[in-house]
DNA sequence: CTTTAAATATCGATTATCCGATACAATTAC
DNA sequence: GTAATTGTATCGGATAATCGATATTTAAAG
């Protein structure tokens, strides 16, 4: 399950443009609590070193093409790994 | 993004009580690749060591009271994390 | 302009996830 | 009942995810 970071992370930024600090705000929304600087920006510097993220003057990330190719990949994954996804909601849900 | 394999793994023998071996088949199933013994088991004694897991003498795992605590706020912060899981789902189908 | 505050970045340490190799145990096949 | 297979387990090493601390840069306030 490792890279699971990464994928939340291209998908926040397919969905808009974020910098660094929009993209922890976005994830302590999502999971309570919102991640240190030392997680958040070492995994942006690795997306955009893999040629995943590019970034602008004003440290906008914004997805490449390769990034978007490998969001579609990591959701085909992710739809497969958790592929009763309805039956964990509904059992959620007693 | 940790914790997300015990989750699956909770989840997993939450829907059958499992051995070792067949919830790395299951594994393999859903991911397309057979997690090695040297992932599976090492989480497997974690999870019984936090009584999470309790094993019969079969090796057959099941999900002890904690367990099941543990996986109902496991499923919680992940439809959290994932709340816009349709909108991924439907992102994939193009 | 300087001070303050916020965002970006790096560092060292810890835990989770992962592999392949090896070892040991239990089951199945002859 | 031994031999081969399968399942269980540990080990060492790698990478990802995480924190908190610190440092640096950038932006805002005064």
């Amino acid at each position: 399950m490792k890279g699971f970071l990464s994928f939340l992370i291209l998908w926040l930024v397919h969905k808009r443009n974020m910098t660094g600090a929009e993209i922890a705000l976005e994830l302590e929304k999502r999971k309570g609590r919102r991640p240190s600087p030392g997680t958040i920006y070492p995994v942006l510097k690795h997306l955009k070193g893999a040629g995943l993220l590019s970034i602008d003057e004003s440290k906008c990330y914004s997805l490449t093409k390769r990034g978007r190719k490998e969001l579609e990949a990591h959701l085909n994954t992710f739809f497969q790994t958790f592929c009763d996804i309805d039956e964990m909601r509904s059992c959620r849900k007693v």
